[in-house]
Order: structure tokens, then sequence, then C-alpha cells
DNA sequence: TCTTAGCTGTTAATTTTTTCACAGCGTGAA
DNA sequence: TTCACGCTGTGAAAAAATTAACAGCTAAGA
């Protein structure tokens, strides 16, 4: 099964949208149709739903709730996934109210800090504990994937104590690249590289558009 | 200037990693060494500089305070960019906590909101007005850039909106993808969409560890 | 001064990703 | 039944990104 990082973005993407659009009662879609939805081009939908192993018809496109199916089945979308947070700050916390409410998907059954004044309590509904408990909770908690908010300078320290206690994919926030052992992946959100992306791209943008 | 995304992602990043080491006093660094901070290959390193013009020492590699000058140039940084937010939600007032205290690089001038609880005062330093009041202040205001941290089903008209009143560079929290005009350049973090990435990959990498 | 080790800048090769292009199919109309 | 339309699935081509390779340089030491 090779499919490209760029393919499962995409496929998950395609995942939202087919969700959407069932909530509306809509039951098929054409490449073109899900292509514009997601931003992407016909030919790209229909490669990447290849690797599902799911088959549109030539007549009615893709049927959307088979499609979502098979989508389910390759994400291994098994009910739940269960997540842990380590940060409790402004960000940790946006995350947590987020995701609380969606109960199908991802479940974030623990926060971890390590101000006293944010651990002992809940946290929108989800226990917050102190760092130095996490090693033992996660012994109990076998969490599948890790999202860590913390500031950049004790983001490697959490990420190697969470590899330690066996968590094998973390999303990191933190704007620096964690040193992570082979076979732990690592997925960075790195909000200000896209905002000076961002700031550069549509400078470039107004120029051409001045210049010509 | 042909810098593909991908080299200025990196290129933010560097810059990063460089004002760090600054501060720690360290002068010089080799690509290698850039590299593995950046987790990436000193070829690529070398690379990526290529488009800022600088070029380092084959002795003592780059120096860190005149390369990370010319970053600066090359990013256009001075001072700082003027940015609003739509939305200020749980997500949009992390942001706005977030973005606050860094005096040195970006500006969020004003945030918009729906909510009349929200609008009309304060948020944590940012103004908040009500988005009916949007068009009338972003043409004084003229920001380069905007986050849009509103509701999915919100986040296109806002965008209209925002396009409208000449902002060219979006920075879309919201999982839809935005519709504008050409020469309008929109950034996506899709936080759910990485997530479904690591729980993937991770699965994949523990799977393949497990089989051999 | 000359030599040398080890770096950079850059071209060329390779790999990855995207796009093209079209055979083949299912459907509905004649 | 036969035909034609317009879609999908996919091999092949093109484009983009990464990696390798190495000439050339720089400073330190003999
Ligand atoms: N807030 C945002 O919108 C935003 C945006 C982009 C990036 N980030 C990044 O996300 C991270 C968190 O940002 P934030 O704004 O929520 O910061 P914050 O200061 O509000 O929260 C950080 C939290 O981590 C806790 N913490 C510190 N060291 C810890 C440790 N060793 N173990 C456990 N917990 C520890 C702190 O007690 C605090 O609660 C930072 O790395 C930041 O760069 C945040
Ligand atoms: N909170 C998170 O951690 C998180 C994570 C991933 C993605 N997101 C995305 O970010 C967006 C905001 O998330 P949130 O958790 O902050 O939601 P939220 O409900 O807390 O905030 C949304 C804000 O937008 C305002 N709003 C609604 N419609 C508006 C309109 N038409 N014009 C102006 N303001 C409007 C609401 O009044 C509210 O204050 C959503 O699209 C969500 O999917 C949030």
């Amino acid at each position: 099964m090779n499919a490209s990082r760029k393919t499962i973005e995409r496929l998950s993407h395609y995942r939202m949208v087919l969700s959407r659009l069932s909530g509306q009662g809509v039951q098929n879609i054409y490449s073109r149709e899900l292509a514009a939805l997601a931003d992407c081009t016909p030919a790209q939908v229909r490669r990447d739903l290849m690797v599902t192993g799911y088959e549109g018809n030539p007549k009615h496109g893709y049927n959307i709730s088979e499609l979502k199916k098979s989508l389910d089945v390759f994400f291994d979308f098994k009910g739940n996934l269960v997540a842990v947070i380590v940060g409790a700050g402004s960000l940790g916390r946006a995350l947590i109210a987020y995701f609380m409410p969606k109960k199908t998907m991802y479940d974030i059954v623990a926060a971890f800090d390590s101000d006293m004044n944010k651990t002992g309590r809940l946290i929108n509904g989800t226990p917050c504990f102190h760092i130095n408990e996490m090693v033992e909770k996660l012994h109990d908690l076998k969490p599948d994937i890790a999202l860590v908010t913390v500031p950049a300078e004790s983001a490697q320290e959490v990420a190697l104590k969470l590899v330690k206690s066996g968590v094998s994919g973390i999303l990191n926030f933190a704007p620096v690249r964690l040193k992570v052992p082979e076979k732990v992946y690592v997925e960075n959100i790195d909000v200000t590289m896209s905002l000076e992306k961002v700031a550069f791209f549509s400078r470039q943008y107004r120029e051409e558009k001045n210049n010509g």
C-alpha cells in the first residue's frame, strides 16, 4: 500500500467533504465535482481513490455513502482513536474543546501539564494530570497518538517521554523538529511558518499583479 | 525568483532555528548542522539558501547573523506585517494571545466576530469589532493578510468579504477549501487532516514493526 | 609559501508527484 | 439490439522536488 503523504491528506479531506455532502442528502458525485470541492484536479481524485480500492461507476460517478465507508475502512476507522494532549495552555485547551464534542473519531482521553494550577481537574471535560504522572498514566491509557502543545523548549523532552511510553504518532505544534526514533511518525503544524508563507506568496502575487 | 512552496517553508523554519541559535550565542553553522536541526538534508539546505543569494564560507559555513539578515530581506521583513483575524472563538483567541507579545513580526491589529458578546471590547489586547463593520475597518487598516477562524460554514462568505476589501493572503483554519480569485493566496491549516495523517502513518509504522 | 581537509555552490541524475490521454464500460435513447 | 455519450481506471508522459556528485574555494598548519 504505497499511498504518499499528499494522497493521505487529500483522502482525509475527501472524507470530510463527503461527510458534509452526505449530511445534505447528496448521493452521488463525479470526480470533477469532488475535485472542485477539494481544490484539486479530477485526475488526482481518481488516482487517489485507486489506493482505497473503491471503484466508481462511469455513469453515476461515486456513491457517496459507499465511498465514505470505503475511506473509513482505509483509515481503519473503527469507532475512535485514543489520543492524549501534552500542554494545556491556550492552544491545548482550544484543541481539547474542539475535539471534545466529536465523540465520533478522536477521543482526547487525558491532558498533561507541568503547571499545578492546571492539573488535578477537568479542562473542558478532559482530566488534566501532572506531567510527572504521565508515564504511569500512559501505561494504562495506551494512547495511539499524542498532541504536543508545550513551549518549543520543552517539546523534545516531552516527545521522548511519549515515545518511551509507546506512543508511535505525534502531532506537534511547537516550532521545533522533534528527534524521534525511526518508526515514530511526527507531523508538524507550524502556524508561524504558514503565516510566513502566506505573507511571502501574497506579496509575490500582489507584485506580479502590479507589474503586469 | 522561483522558490517553491516547500522551499519557502523550509526557509521560514531555518529562520526560526537561526533566531534561536543566535540567542544562544552561536555564530556559525554548517549546512549539515542546520539540516539536522531543521530535519532535512545538507544538500537541501544549500539548495534552498541559493534563492536568498546569501553565500556561505567553505571554511566556517554560514555566519548566523548575516544569514538571518539575508533571510529577513528575502521575506521582506521590515518591522511587521499587518494582519487581522476573523472569528474570536477558542482558536482565534489562542492565536491572538500567541502573536500578541511577538511585536516583532506579525501584528494582529483587529479581530472580527458576529457574536455581540465578543465585539466592542479588547480580546487579549486586540480590539474586536462586529463583522458588519469589517469592510469599513479594513478600508482603513489595509491589512496584508487575514487569519480565518470561523466555523466551516461561514468561512467562504468571510473570505469573499476579505478579498473584496483587498486582502491578498489568507491563512484558513476552517476545514473547507476556499474559492478565491486568482492572485489571492490561501494557505490551509487543517488540524483534523493532520491528525488523521498521524493516525494513518503511525499505525502503518506499528504494523511494519510487528510484521517484521 | 605550499598543501590539504572539508566545506560550499551548482549542475546533473534520480525519485516522487502530478497531469495527460485514452481504452473500456454502463446507461439510456433510438 | 445498437449506438453514442461521458464517465472511470490507469499506463505513460511531464513536471517538480530531492539527492548525489564534484569542482572550486578558504583558512589553517607545515
Ligand atoms: N497559541 C497558539 O495559537 C499557538 C500558535 C502556534 C503555535 N503554538 C505553539 O504551541 C505551543 C503552546 O502554545 P500556547 O500558546 O498554548 O502556550 P501556553 O504557554 O499557553 O501553553 C503551554 C502549556 O504548556 C505547559 N508546559 C510547559 N512546559 C511543560 C512541560 N515540560 N510539560 C508539560 N507541560 C508543560 C505550560 O504549563 C502551559 O500550560 C507552543 O510551542 C507554541 O509555539 C501556539
Ligand atoms: N479550536 C480548535 O482547536 C480548532 C482546531 C481545528 C480547527 N478549528 C477550526 O477553526 C474554526 C474555529 O474553531 P473554534 O474552535 O475557534 O470555534 P468557535 O465556535 O469557538 O469560534 C468560532 C467563532 O466564529 C464566530 N463566527 C461565526 N460565524 C461568523 C461569521 N459569519 N463572521 C464572523 N464571526 C463568526 C463565532 O461567533 C465564534 O466566536 C472552525 O472552522 C474549526 O473547524 C478549530
